[in-house]
RNA sequence: GGAGGGGUGGCAGAGCGGUUGAAUGCACCGGUCUUGAAAACCGGCGUACUCGCGAGGGUACCGAGGGUUCGAAUCCCUCCUCCUCCGCCA
């Protein structure tokens, strides 16, 4: 959520970033002045109102010192006078509640301003290449088989089966197929250990609040698995939980960056999915994420989200996959968020792009709605900027191993993996 | 699941219907003293919103949300959470 008083300061500069995002200048600007005017609104029923509430504390200390000193008579009247202020001040309380509400819905759907870097552009099509795949594509002719027949062919991953257990979207690993997911979940983790990140194991449901902090709520509601009884939600990736360790805190300058890494499998309902995009691994309900997520003073996000894309493109190196890096331009910028970077992996049978991460800086967006702030050196109290990324997402990422490693022997395990593992090919 | 007891400032801990935003201690910050430090003493020390050029006001906040009352940290209701005991269970 943007700050009101961002708003209030430069309207005008605000909607005209948010036109990279494909929106209407005159239609946010119409928004962002009704807001204005609300919050004019909202300040003078609150004053009207606390001035009637000062006045009723006075009489009523003078009500208690008239009782102590026997003058009932006169408190009485008192009474009645606190009476006819009390209803004035609750229609000014009910108008300001009204407006609050107002300006909160409207706030809510106002999307973060996106970085100068970031293109203006529709959707995926306009994103930018910001580093494609300098060598050749392996190429591995039309006998490969993609990673769903590889996964049949090997025993190692059950589509029907986890369709026959749960669903379609849930699909069973097994043998080899499961230790190689355990062996990425461990290497990820490692890795992310090793650039400084604290491993935390968070609750895999969520609240309502913390759902609302970090944006899932009320933007992708239809996206998560809600237990109704309980009033939680499944999350649809670590950043819920582990951003919301920070929710209504106020840090210390002294404690950036944290730096904070989890394990979690992820569960979204991908309400709308269809086609070719959602065979095999390309897109499930349930799979397994290592996230990495840093709360960070807002001088040193961007650093601290090029430190994060650095991490990310190492983890492809070693795995020895081919990968670009996009820019995301404003179309298809998520709306919480003011910059991302996706990383896709080259899935050499389905000779396809898949999008295995996404490292994001929300600014001070997320943590305005988490009440997240910190200590700065002269004492302010000031909102903190959080970043998140995937580092990284197994599912896509065991489909591209399984497509681009295939030989007529088996498939053949990146170096990396292999201290993790005690064989060396799938087989 | 049942029974009982708690949740107060950074921490500990009083208050249990009337100038209480909240005693006291510790911690913290500034000062005096000291060659320096400690001790002692003096002073300061929450957050949010809001009015004011400023000095300085106002309002809210004692787990959260409602209610009773002229007045609530204090009474009532609902919820959350922690602890103890019983039951059940991976």
């Amino acid at each position: 959520m943007i700050t009101l008083n961002r708003i209030i300061s430069d309207p005008d500069l605000i909607a005209k970033a948010l036109t990279k995002r494909g929106l209407d200048e005159n239609k946010v600007k119409e928004k962002l002045f009704s807001l204005i005017d609300l919050d004019k609104k909202r300040k003078e029923t609150q004053i009207k109102s606390e001035e009637l509430k000062s006045k009723v504390k006075l009489l009523s200390s003078e009500i208690g010192n008239l009782y102590k000193s026997g003058k009932a008579d006169e408190a009485n009247k008192l009474k009645t006078e606190v009476a006819e202020s009390k209803t004035k001040m609750q229609s000014f309380d009910e108008e300001n509640k009204k407006i609050k509400a107002q300006i909160e819905e409207l706030l809510l759907t106002i999307p973060n301003i996106p970085h100068d870097s970031v293109p203006a552009g529709k959707n995926e099509e306009d994103n930018e290449i910001v580093k494609d795949w300098e060598k050749k594509l392996p190429d591995m002719g039309n006998d490969a088989l993609p990673h769903w027949d590889l996964a049949k062919k090997y025993n190692i991953i059950d589509f029907e089966l986890g369709a026959f257990i749960t669903g379609s979207g849930f699909p069973l690993f097994r043998g080899k197929g499961s230790k190689l997911k355990r062996a990425l979940i461990n290497f990820f983790l490692d890795e992310a250990e090793k650039a400084g990140y604290e491993e935390v194991r968070p609750p895999l449901m969520v609240n309502e609040d913390s759902a609302r902090g970090t944006g899932q709520l009320p933007d992708k509601e239809g996206q998560m698995y809600y237990m109704e009884k309980d009033n939680l939600y499944l999350i649809p990736t670590a950043e819920v939980p582990l951003t919301n360790m920070f929710r209504d805190k106020i840090v210390s300058v002294k404690d950036f960056p944290i730096k904070i890494t989890g394990y979690t499998p992820c569960f979204r309902r991908e309400a709308g999915s269809y086609g070719s995009d959602v065979k095999g691994l390309n897109r499930v309900h349930q799979f397994d994420k290592v996230e990495i997520v840093q709360i960070s003073h807002p001088d040193k996000s961007y650093q601290l989200l090029d430190e994060m894309v650095q991490h990310v493109e190492n983890l492809l190196k070693k795995l020895e996959l081919p990968y670009r890096i996009l820019r995301l331009c404003g179309g298809d910028l998520g709306f919480t968020s003011a910059l991302t970077y996706d990383f896709e992996v080259y899935s050499a049978a389905q000779k396809k792009w898949l999008e295995v991460s996404s490292v994001s800086n929300f600014e001070s967006f997320q943590a305005n709605r988490l009440k997240l702030r910190f200590k700065d050196e002269d004492g302010k109290t000031r909102l903190a900027h959080t970043l998140n990324g995937s580092a990284l997402a197994l599912a896509r990422i065991v489909a591209a191993l399984l497509e681009n490693n295939q030989t007529p022997e088996g498939i053949l395990i990146p170096e990396v993996l292999k201290r993790y593992l005690n064989f060396e090919i799938i087989n």
